[in-house]
DNA sequence: CGTCCACTTGACAATCGTCAATAGCAGTGG
DNA sequence: CCACTGCTATTGACGATTGTCAAGTGGACG
């Protein structure tokens, strides 16, 4: 329901993909309370679950059952315990670290695909809070912990996405530390779509679901340098600032500003 | 044993590894010298090695080897194909990232019992240089690769150790997006002195074998402001200065000053 | 003894943050 | 329907942290 309320969102502000989406062949069943259908799972190809045997699934399913959060729900609290991991099927997250004077570092947005408890920590490292309304499927930690036992080729994909992220978050890092803020806005702007890109097809329609708060947070700047520095791209006509995202005008001159 | 320092200099400087990648997997060599001798070794404790049992040492042993790096060695660059994977035994690295422009961001300093190559791509990531004479323990990419489809335990350290990393990272996003540039030097020492804890054992006096500038490009400031805000702590008696290093005074103001 | 490099220190500049005011929009309730 | 509230975004003026430029010290090494 989310799902289709969000393509609608996607397809009325931004109009159709560039090219053909790959994900929302079929429509999927919204999973009342518990139990897992994955056959039916709209993110298959991109989430952990992939590398599974079509019979493998069982054992996710007996294990692990899908939720809803509406938008602006906070799935977990930084330091508190996580008795979960979980996969994301559909929406956005904010994932935010919090300094005890209340500055935040917002260390990553979670899209579909992404996998939430990579570390199998007893804690929990950021929050979590929903943009959108979000759909996940979710685990047991210690229940997960031992299905990877059992499950070779699903600790080495869960190694392998690990690693991704650990390339992305040194990615950051280089964005974070050695790049000026209009720099960030581009890297960031670009970044998004390549994300988006995975999961909906390529598109010069970005969609920003969090606030320029959330985006100063995430690229260490003040929402003012946000806003300045978005208007000014729009200015030169580089962008096009439209309802819940903006339009990409000129990807090789954003993608110059951003290159690595 | 010193012809094989002579050896492995003369293939550092004169790029022989890189340019013609050896399958070490299938090699059988038994030059004295090579090989491992995990029995021996002295980070055992500390790297994804512990999780095999001792009689699959041999299988490590067989598709690996030590080598030993001068300071200053470049290990490998950048862009380059990655043949090999390796964990550090002994010494200390520096990854970095370099702009198009010349800017460079640190993404880390490699210690003892550090893997390298979590990601297991085909090309380097990044550049890491030899900041004192190194030792590590090398192994063939793919070689590697087909031991983890073999020994899940293995998988399942390396997945750990890539969450790890993960969360350090998102750590450092922190510093870097949301932090002075006091707080930053000073949450440095303080990760520097717990990573040399878990090798050394604690002690008050932190080893710094990277220049100014590295620990700059690190923590995203230039030179003079490492210079003067460490300058700034020796003056305060937060810290003394000593050759190769420094000696934290006041660890819990430190430690405050880097809290998250 | 001279060169090179790391480090330090000072003066000045600029990017970006802080503070403040305003507009726009959605939701709420009289 | 409209006032009211609260949040997000934008814009301007000003300020400060940090970067830039420059000069100089000291240690390592040939």
């Amino acid at each position: 329901m989310e799902t289709l309320a969000e393509k609608v969102l996607f397809d009325t502000v931004f109009g159709r993909a560039e090219t053909s989406p790959r994900n929302f062949a079929c429509a999927p069943k919204a999973a009342p309370g518990f139990g897992l259908e994955c056959s039916d799972c709209e993110i298959k190809g991109l989430s952990v679950c992939e590398s599974l045997e079509p019979d493998e699934f069982e054992l996710l399913e007996r294990i692990g059952r899908t939720l809803s959060f509406p938008a602006k729900a906070t799935l977990f609290e930084q330091g508190r315990e996580a008795p979960f991991v979980s996969n994301i099927t559909s929406g956005a997250l904010r994932l935010s670290k919090l300094l005890p004077d209340g500055r935040r570092q917002v260390v990553g947005f979670a899209l579909p695909g992404d996998f939430l408890g990579l570390a199998m920590q007893p804690t929990q490292l950021f929050t979590a809070d929903a943009l959108t309304p979000v759909k996940i499927c979710q685990f047991s930690r210690v229940g997960f912990s031992d299905l990877l036992d059992e499950k070779p080729r699903l600790t080495r994909a869960m190694m392998n996405m690990a690693a991704h992220e650990l390339t992305l978050a040194q990615d950051q890092m280089v964005v974070l530390g050695r790049r000026t803020a209009e720099e960030k806005i581009a890297s960031f702007l670009i970044g998004m779509r390549n994300r988006y890109a995975r999961i909906h097809g390529a598109s010069v329609h970005v969609p920003l679901p969090m606030t320029r708060l959330d985006i100063g947070d995430y690229l260490g700047l003040t929402v003012e340098t946000v806003s300045r520095m978005i208007t000014r791209m729009a200015r030169e006509k580089l962008i096009v600032i439209v309802p819940d995202g903006v339009r990409l005008l000129d990807v090789p001159r954003l993608e110059q500003m951003a290159e690595m």
